[in-house]
RNA sequence: GGAGGGCUCGCAUAGCGGCCGAGUGCACCGGUCUUGAAAACCGGCAGGUGAAAGCCUCGUGGGUUCAAAUCCCACGCCCUCCGCCA
């Protein structure tokens, strides 16, 4: 949710901001409109109000023929009070629907258009050349199968379309790969956490993902609750309605989970391994900082991200993603894609989003300092998401014969440094 | 799933339908005193909105009433017991 007061003195960025993203500016003129009526019924109904607790005082200290006088027009009063709160409630409600359709405002410097426009910022690592290496690559479907890693037949046996076993070296390479995930992110003062991925609707709504993104979600209408996406939902919710002493900040929280995807609207789209997937396992940095440090918190969960890579030994791009492409709570995003040999292109394995102040709102956090309460920002980014890692492992680290090198960083948990075939 | 009990300002509690947005204790912050600290004493101490007056918030939503923290209903959450269970 953005700031009322900024959208009525600046409705020009706001509209700028939706057209950027592609999204309908009419809202912002909705919402001022609303905005001004809301604003009327409130004071109308305050005022009738302050009268009524005014009146009601007398009648208490009233007697007799002077109570039965002053109780005929509190009677009528009373009756306009509830008239006037309903009207305001009706408003309000309406308001605040229109509000939550906004999304956030574009940092300035993120790149405009739809989901090509995207901004290279820097390639880190060369691809292989496996020509050079005299082999053919395998591309991880085959790869798991030779290891004994991946088993999407009987996935899709059991569970339908884009679902796998991870077996064998598979299960230990996403142990390996949390374990070296968490202790890196103690290391830089992240406390790890293990959420709810069954969540209520405030928390799905007020991280923003039952706009746009609400076809994607599980929803489990009997019981109303929803399977998370993502752990950012419920570590974002996890200070809803609560204020955040300043001396905390920033509050950095690594949360392991599944994330569930319904993966509407991408029939055909890699349908082939497990590049996208119902069902996966992530770890997630999330951020409470304070507003002005946020674009400094986003170059720093970068910096994590790209350390992990790095440390995975895979060569990567970071991309500056394009205002279209962005996630509504978003106001800027750089992900991370890693070279996949065998389709000859980067393809993202992680992804970090400023958030700014509009999940706050909507969640109702804020931090306390010396000058008083103030909405906080918030920012998440993927340390590891593991299907997406493992294709990146496997593709890149291979050998001829099939069997994989694992990174230096991942030994001490895997305890081999290779991969052998079963 | 069944039976009870409870949800008030960080914590613990008080609260008669009007004098309660709300008392007390602890914690916390500032001050006096002290070489320093403790104790004692004094003051402050929920949030939102608003320029202010005011208005709103006693789990949430409805209802009764001129007036609800206080009465009624529904829901949510917590606790205890029974059943079931990883």
């Amino acid at each position: 949710m953005i700031d009322i007061k900024f959208i009525r003195e600046n409705p020009d960025a706001v509209r700028a901001s939706q057209k950027g993203r592609g999204e309908d500016t009419s809202i912002v003129d909705q919402l001022l409109a609303i905005d001004e009526t809301r604003r009327t019924a409130i004071t109308e109904f305050e005022t009738l109000r302050a009268e009524q607790n005014v009146l009601s005082k007398s009648v208490g200290a009233a007697k007799g023929d002077e109570k039965t006088a002053l109780l005929e027009n509190a009677k009528d009063l009373a009756n306009k009070v509830k008239a006037a709160d309903t009207k305001r409630a009706d408003i309000e409600a309406q308001a605040n629907a229109i509000a939550m359709q906004l999304s956030n405002l574009l940092d300035p410097d993120a790149p405009i258009g739809g989901e090509a426009d995207f901004v290279v910022i820097e390639h880190v690592g060369t691809p292989r050349d496996f020509a050079k290496d005299g082999f053919e690559p395998k591309d991880h479907v085959e790869l798991g199968k030779l290891l004994g890693a991946i088993d999407t037949e009987r996935g899709a046996k059991v569970a339908g379309s884009r679902s796998y076993y991870l077996t064998g070296v598979g299960a230990l390479l996403e142990f390996a790969l949390v374990n070296y995930a968490i202790s890196s992110a103690t290391k830089a003062g992240f406390i790890p956490v293990i959420p709810p991925v069954l969540v209520n609707p405030a928390a799905m709504e007020g991280t923003g993902f039952l706009g746009q993104a609400a076809e994607n979600v599980y929803h489990l209408e009997r019981d109303e609750v929803y399977l998370v996406g993502t752990s950012e939902v419920p570590l974002a919710a996890m200070h809803m309605d609560e204020i955040l002493p300043v001396e905390k900040l920033p509050l950095r929280y690594a949360g392991y989970s599944t994330c569930f995807r319904r993966e509407a609207g991408t029939y055909g789209k890699d349908t082939r391994g497990i590049i996208r997937v119902h069902q996966f396992d992530k770890v997630e940095m999330f951020s409470f900082c304070k507003p002005e440090e946020a674009k400094e918190e986003h170059k720093r969960l970068l910096q994590w991200e790209k350390d992990f890579l790095n440390a995975m030994e895979i060569p990567y791009r970071v991309i500056d993603v394009a205002s279209g492409d962005l996630g509504s709570s978003a106001n800027r995003k750089f992900d991370i894609e890693a070279w996949i040999p065998t389709q000859d292109t980067y393809r993202e394995v992680t992804s970090t989003s400023n958030c700014t102040e509009f999940q706050a709102r909507r969640l109702n956090i804020r931090y306390k300092d010396s000058d008083g309460t103030k909405a906080i920002a918030t920012l998440n980014g993927t340390l590891v998401a593991i299907p997406r890692m493992i294709v990146a492992i496997l593709e890149n680290h291979q050998n001829a014969d099939g069997s994989v090198n694992v990174p230096k960083a991942l030994q001490p948990f895997l305890g081999t440094s290779r991969f052998e075939l079963v």
